[in-house]
DNA sequence: TATGAATGAGCGTTCATTCAT
DNA sequence: TATGAATGAACGCTCATTCAT
């Protein structure tokens, strides 16, 4: 019932009626869970564009092609990815959780896959890694420097350590979520904190 | 003996005419390089055949599709796949540095893309999982018994975090494979024998 | 007055609000040259309003669609396109090399395309021939009258002939424009004068 | 019914009955149907391939794609062209309505439509010029050496001359097809034998 | 009268899979 | 048993045209 109303709902709007700002919003917000759920080559801009409710030339009037609307659907995540809260280890959990409950929760890995097919779009990866690696080793040293902790594993290390399992706890494949979290939690708070 | 001899004469040859099990054999080894570098949907079917020095044909004879394929070449990576040797920190990271540069290197990778594309392969996956996690802990409590280590993290979770960071450090699409090997030999030892 | 000090003032900016008897002028120009360079059906609508600096309403509040646009460019490059003048061979050369220079000159062929492509082009691709074919025959005897020539070749077939070197000359896609022009200078010469 | 009935034997047929040479061969014979009579950009690969009773995946093992399958259209069309008789001028009349009337007639448009379309056809293209060129400069030297002419038109003009009335000939939009081949065989005529 | 965001049919092309030989 | 030519659904993308503002 809900999906055949807000259909027709839909269709009732007159054409101009949603504001274009709300538009790109809608594409990107419909990528992103897309290209979450399905990665980046499985994803088919037919089914991004139905979700958001756009058409496919309206799609194109702000995108130039896939491989651009998977960049900005990183740049996004990454602009609005909040570092985990550190502080205690449930919090840490907590954090996490929310990350992989999150909408961006699959785009790490459908952005490693784009990155592999796409050569127009290594460049960005390139910068997009460096903003990563240095967002996270100042993240580290932060939440070190608060427990004065001088741990055998440097900074960048870390860094690297903690977001590759960030990545397995948001959209790891295997196992149940809330177990995966969970002991991700505790492996980050480990290579965090361990002296 | 004159068969026989045949036999011998065409094992010289480098191409075609082998005996059907090495013909599997060969395929299966061009497959684990191609989903191992292109991932599993790039990858493509006339590719693994022509590398193989086998017709399409001939693969469909032994395969009964892609995703069966690649199952067989993830479970052959799974069985064949050596336990990195963590007596010492060198040690460890020359282990991982020949697993980075094996043929199976990208298996992980494609694996993961492939179950998420094939539904068929789930079922797969579980038990896949199973044999890894039961593996790779078994490992861990180990290398640990060796060394009398009694970590903060159980042997479960290192286990899990040892493989995300291997898969990290031979597949990851960051960095200079060499940096990237040594970042994560570290942090695998400071999981496995941090107090 | 203080009326018309604006409409002069608009006038002298280069774009925008100008009278719609000159909106119509500009898109005529622009698409003279859009598709004169670009030949009928890979010309945009987009691309020659943007040229034009017009909205794509407005060009569909003058023309009906692209094809009514092509006939029009069609009808008044027949009209503007002067006779070349035939007096003497550099005289006729230098024509020709004017109006090959000219933003009509790529526009036979473009109409050539259009006719193919647009059934409801037909009729009027009729009467344009008629216009063309009765101008050019009339200059070809008024030509060779000054001359008192009885060529072999009656008026009507030299017509024909010289309007196919014409197009040669002006949008030839072979050799380079100088030698092109001299060598059909010279041929329609041949075709007019030679007894 | 012929019509019915052949759609119906083309697939009776078993899949492998018709000759692969044959196919090819169909293809080209299509595609030179096709795109002497749409042209280049409206022709639909479809099309060339459902009147070659031929499927799209067939066709994309033997070309390249769109533009490779013009080059081979355009350089059997050149290989195969036979230069006309212009022994008298009956017979090069002949000539041409059996040019106009073949299956390549439209070809030299679509080609030059397609140059200007496909980058990287602008190679072939200055090859092909230079071959037709060098042949239609010999055949009018030729024709003028049996009969001891000596024109105001040197041979390199008036083999460019021919050629353009020759396209006017065959493929020109304008008017019934025997008065134009009728009279581009006078204006042929006359420019080779003038003196 | 003027705008330009929105539409979607239709294009060229890919590749897993089949089956006559 | 082995072959590889053949298939066609499905993809990413273009652009003439419409219509709410």
């Amino acid at each position: 019932m809900g999906d055949r109303n807000r259909r027709i709902a839909l269709e009732d709007q007159p054409r101009r009626q949603r504001r274009p700002q709300e538009k790109l919003a809608r594409i990107l917000a419909s990528a992103t869970t897309t290209f979450g759920a399905e990665g980046y080559a499985r994803a088919r801009i037919h089914s991004v564009c139905r979700s958001a409710g756009v058409s496919i030339g309206t799609f194109y009037d702000h995108f130039e092609n896939k491989a651009e609307l998977m960049l900005q659907v990183a740049e996004l995540a990454s602009e609005s990815l909040p570092m985990p809260d550190a502080a205690t280890l449930p919090q840490l959990e907590q954090s996490i959780a929310a990350l992989a409950a999150a909408p961006t929760a699959g785009i790490s890995r459908a952005w490693l896959e784009a990155i592999q097919i796409e050569p127009g779009l290594f460049a960005a990866s390139e910068r997009l890694r460096g903003v990563f690696f240095g967002r996270y080793t100042q993240w580290v040293a932060d939440a070190r420097a608060h427990r004065r902790i001088r741990s055998a594993l440097n900074d960048e290390v870390t860094a690297r350590t903690v977001l590759s399992l960030l990545r397995e706890a948001v959209s790891g494949a295997y196992g149940p979520t809330g177990q995966r979290v969970s002991d991700m939690a505790r492996a980050i708070w480990f290579v965090l904190y361990a002296e």
